[in-house]
Order: structure tokens, then C-alpha cells, then sequence
DNA sequence: CTGAAAGCGCTTACAG
DNA sequence: CTGAAAGCGCTTACAG
């Protein structure tokens, strides 16, 4: 790179001091009272010279760096994505540059990821924790680092989250199974100690204990989240097909619902004659496919938005009295053509097109 | 934030000079001679300690900031989505942060986050341009800025950049479709002078005039850009149904196609025994959807992998000699269900599942 | 083998 | 109304 121009360069081509220049340039002429000619000769010659002040001496000299943090699960998750677009909106529009990153649910990788962003001093963080970060975030509580986490909370560590209410999208979404005649209900989650999931299995279990179902263990399967693509179709596949008494499918995530259907295919199961399905999270596919699948959405626009309004509120300053404070919103229940009423038994299979 | 502990105070409690650490910490011990005994005595403290080299002083005075700006069109795209994941993990195994930002095809947009992205003192660039950005790309040119565009370039304009060959892309779908005994073609693009567009409806034209198949101006539909969700649906639906001689639909983009879904549903359309459908991209409602989707794939991974290692061989300056250079990679076409061979006219509609 | 010191480009008390 | 100067935390010639 050819050399900036620095704040000194303006200040001796217009013989005056560079704190003159730092006020009119941090909007303090008034303040400081710069005389208006001068504050506009300034202004005049910084368009000239197209100056623009080096961040990082700033970011040296304020400890602030106009930075924030963006810890997510998977960037390339329908979720996760539409999150990080419009907090990287919402930041823009605030002056702020985020970084963003993806820890897969490794906990060593989050932890990486932490320390990197503080070295990089950013002003603040917003992390989709995974389990094992306990320490970390209370560290970062320590330090009085500003932080937000999304999608999941830590049990037992008062900060600053926005989730959603898990178990009650989890627990409708069984109930309507339920309410639609369907009682072999399978579970397909991940193993993990996420209380998200958690919370997911509990809306599951006891909507099923309150309409008086029996809890099978073996209705219930757990991939390894590190076992995308193939291996967890596979997985599904065979679980379909070795559990032929099941009617109906609860996908607990997003891209479990999409292995899911593909599996399905692959096992020649017609939704929803053969098996219903219900899924959390919504995308594309879920709203597109047919027939397409009842979901219990989470609202994105909302979690997000929230989240990065209260970190910016948390960076300036101006909420002591927000801080510790969970916000648990109500996720969204669509109900679409994958878990319709169902019918007698044995009714004939109806002719599939193509 | 709490203060944090420097290399100063690491110095004093070893009771040797700052020099020393700072050359420990960087690995250059061995170097400049420093004695292993104290190096580790260092390694140690800065362990205990937990000590981290503040950033932006660092970046001032190496006028390297370690950091990347990634500017796509929109990150909640499944393409560049998956895009930005690799390049963010491939960054951060080389020690690199990475700023992203989308500007949805706006010019204005697109200027103001190469400003910011500079400003921030980024060691690199990896943009896809939009098509009024020529000024900008010669001034990043002129700054000596290492840079790369991805997914588009610009004409007339030497640089590096990593694209597919959009024509072929187009071709080879259209043909395919002829091949299989469509031949009133629709062509759904966005209205844009983006060179890519333009190369795949010069690929679907001249397809077309090889296989002596008139094109007509009225079987081409091109919405805005920013007429994104319900009116960009509408406008497909309304073409659909005032064009009935159409046998076949080929989607220009990603998300053109998806709204085309959407379209075609509303419209009543059966895909394909009403009309076939092909489009540019790949995603999981394409190959799962019934029928999956005929597609031509841009290769994600190594349009990727290429940009962000190309763009760090640049910033390392390991390759004056790779630059301006332009990579041209092969789109990848998987045909599916969407668009088998055409039945004789007049057959009768298939019974259609629930 | 190690240290004192300059300087990267800013902001901000302090002084007048 | 404006300026001289300290200092943020590093790296790196230079000196010994």
C-alpha cells in the first residue's frame, strides 16, 4: 500500500495545529469552538486529500475499536446466516465493523475464537455459546467485557441472552402431532448437553406424558453433530427403517429436518402418508417442498436484532440496568401439509407423481 | 473493560527489557540471540499472566492489521454463505480476522464498505464487485491493495479475480433442455448490466440459435434486484400465466429459481409435466424438492479456497507474478428431475399427491 | 546476549 | 479560539 495521508499532513498544509484538526474531525468544532472558516477549510481539504483517520492509532489511543465480535455455531446454516446478515446491518449502520466465525460446537474452537476477538479488541461480543464455555464467559463477565449471547444460554450464569423459548415450540409441535392422531411420534436430535436441546427433548417428552403416552426410548435417536452429510442420513435411514411402528418424525434442528427428508426419500417413505413430520427451524425447503413441513420457526429478524441493539446499548454505556438480563422469545408455530389429520389406517397409497 | 497487562509489565516482573520480550514473543529468540533460559521465563509469565500482544499497537506499528474484508452480495445467500465459511476458516488457520459485509448489489453501498474496510486497515480484500465499482477497484489497484474478485469481474479491468464461465454454464443447461424436446424457452434473470448475467443469457441465446430455435423477447423476464420476495413471485407468476406456449423455465440465479418454485406452486404448475425447469446454482430445496431441480453448480469450495489463498499469497508477497490474473472455473451441471425428456403433447395430468 | 529510545497516528488534558 | 506535548502499546534499528 502507497502511504496515507495522515492527520499531520493536513494539519501543516493548512498551517494549523493538528488538534485543530482532530476536533473538526471528531465533530467538536462547536464544542471546542473551532472557528467555522477553519472547520471548513479542514473539512474542505480531508474530502481533497480523501484523508481518512488510521484506526488503529485511534483504536490505540481510545481503547475502542468500532469492532464487534460474531461468534456463531455454522455460518453456513440457513439460521446462522440470516442472524449474521442483519447484525452485520445493524452494525454497519451504527459505525461498527464486525468479524465473524463459526466454532462448529467445538469447544476448544469458541475458545480460540474468544481469545482471538479480545486480542483483536473488539468492543464487544455476540457468541452462540457451546456447552463447555462456562469459563470463558465468565471471564469475559470479569474483564466487564460487553457480551450477548444468542440461541443458548449458560444454566447457572447470570448474563446478557437472547434465546427462545425451546420447550414450549418443542411441546406444541408434539401436541399437534398428537392432536392429529399420531402417537409413535420419533425424536431426532443430536448428542449434546446444549440446554436448548435439553429443553427441546423436555417439550417432547411431556407433551407426550400429558396426552398419556408411553415415553419410548427407542422412539428417540441422537446423531453426532459431527457427523454431517452421509453418515447422519444414513443414521436416520436406518432408524426409519428398523422402527416401522413410528408414524410420525420430530427433527429437533434445522438441518436435521433437511437430512431427514433426504433420508426419507432414500428409505421410499411418503410424507405424510407413510410418516409425518414436524421440524424446528424453517428455511426454504421446509416452506417449498412437498408437501411442506409444519415447523416451530424461530424469529430471527427479532433474536437478532435484539441482540445486537442491546450489545451496542451495552458498548456506550447506557444500560447498566439492562445487564444480566435474559429475553426469551416465543417461537412460531406453522403449521403446513407434512402433519395433516390422520387417516384411518390402511387406506391404499395414493399414486406418487414422477 | 479492566486494563489489560503489556509487554511493559511482563519486562519489569522479569526485571529485562522490553526488547527482549517483544523478541520472544514474535519467535524471533533464536534469531536474536536471546538465551533460552529467559525466553522461557517469558513464555512462562506470558502464560500465567495471560498476556496478549495488544492489537492495534501492534498494527500501527507494522502498518499490518492481520485482518481481511470479505464484501459479498448477501450473506444470507446459500452461495455466499457457504463462501464465507470457508474463507473464515481458512483465514483464521493463517492467523488472519475477517470483516464481512453485503452489499446488495447497491454501487453506493459497495463504495462505502471498501472505504471502511481500508480504514480499518485491512491487509486484504476479497470483493464481489458490483458493476458500477470500476473507480474503486483502479484506486485499490493504484494503492497497491491486494485484492481478489470472486464471482464477478470487471471488465476491461486487469485483475485477479476467481469466476466461473457463466456462458458455458447457460449453454450447456439450454442445450439440455433442447436436447430433451423443449423449445419455448423461458429466461428469468435480474435487470443488471453484472457481467456474469450477461454471459448467461448470451449462453441461453446462442443455444438456442445453434439449434435454430428463434428467440423471442418476450419469453425473457428480468425483475430488480430489490424487488426481492413477494413482488419478484408475483411478476414470475404473472409471467407464467400469460406465456402458456412455454414448456420450459431456466432460472438465471439461485434465488430466481426459488421464487420460481414459489411461482410455479401458486400459478398451479406442475413441474415438469407443465413446464421443466433448470437454473443457475445449487441448493438443498434443488436437490430435494420434488422433482429435484436440473441445475448448473458453481464449485464452491474451490472458488473459495482459491480466493482467500490466492489473496493471502498476495498480502505475504510471495506472487507478484500471479497478479492480475483471472481463474475461470468450470460450473458443474447435475441433471435431475426437472427436466426429463418431453412426452408427446396431451398426455393426461398425472394424479398429484396430496 | 540485552537494553534505551524512536516512532507508528491518533486523542486529550493542559496551557494560554 | 488554538497549539505543544504526553502517551496509548507495540517493533525495530542502533548501540554496546
Amino acid at each position: 500500500m502507497t502511504k496515507k495521508i495522515s492527520i499531520k499532513d493536513i494539519a501543516k498544509e493548512l498551517n494549523i495545529s493538528i488538534t485543530t484538526v482532530s476536533f473538526v474531525i471528531n465533530g467538536k468544532s462547536k464544542e471546542m469552538g473551532i472557528s467555522p472558516a477553519t472547520a471548513s477549510k479542514v473539512h474542505a481539504l480531508i474530502k481533497k486529500r480523501g484523508f481518512n483517520p488510521n484506526s488503529a492509532a485511534r483504536s490505540l489511543r481510545t481503547g475502542k475499536s468500532k469492532t464487534i465480535g460474531l461468534i456463531i455455531e455454522d455460518m453456513s446454516n440457513y439460521f446462522f446466516a440470516h442472524i449474521a446478515k442483519i447484525i452485520e446491518l445493524e452494525a454497519y449502520k451504527n459505525g461498527y465493523n464486525v468479524f465473524f466465525s463459526s466454532h462448529e460446537n467445538s469447544d476448544h474452537t469458541a475458545r480460540d475464537l474468544i481469545v482471538k476477538m479480545k486480542n483483536s479488541s473488539v468492543d464487544g461480543l455476540i457468541i452462540t455459546p457451546t456447552r463447555g464455555l462456562k469459563t470463558e464467559v465468565l471471564e469475559l463477565k470479569k474483564d466487564k467485557m460487553p457480551f450477548v449471547l444468542i440461541d443458548r444460554m449458560i444454566p447457572d450464569i447470570e448474563t446478557n441472552y437472547i434465546i427462545i423459548d425451546n420447550y414450549i415450540g418443542a411441546y406444541d409441535l408434539t401436541s399437534h402431532l398428537v392432536k392429529n392422531g399420531y402417537s409413535n411420534i420419533g425424536f431426532i436430535s443430536i448428542v449434546t448437553d446444549l440446554s436448548m436441546m435439553d429443553e427441546r427433548e423436555r417439550g417432547y417428552k411431556e407433551a407426550l406424558e400429558n396426552n398419556n403416552i408411553k415415553i419410548e426410548e427407542k422412539n428417540i435417536l441422537k446423531v453426532l453433530f459431527e457427523d454431517q452429510g452421509e453418515k447422519t442420513i444414513q443414521s436416520i435411514k436406518t432408524f426409519v427403517e428398523s422402527n416401522h411402528h413410528l408414524d410420525a418424525l420430530f427433527f429437533a434442528t434445522n438441518y436435521l429436518g433437511v437430512y431427514g427428508i433426504e433420508a426419507l426419500q432414500q428409505a421410499g417413505k411418503l410424507i405424510p402418508h407413510d410418516i409425518a413430520v414436524v421440524s424446528f427451524d424453517d428455511n426454504d425447503l421446509f416452506r417449498l417442498f412437498t408437501p411442506s413441513i409444519t415447523i416451530a420457526a424461530q424469529p430471527i429478524k427479532e433474536i437478532a436484532e435484539q441482540a445486537i441493539n442491546l450489545l451496542l446499548r451495552l458498548i456506550n454505556d447506557d444500560v447498566k440496568s439492562v445487564d444480566e438480563t435474559g429475553t426469551v422469545l416465543k417461537p412460531i408455530m406453522v403449521v403446513r401439509n407434512s402433519s395433516p389429520k390422520k387417516v384411518s389406517e390402511k387406506k391404499p397409497k395414493p399414486i406418487q407423481v414422477a
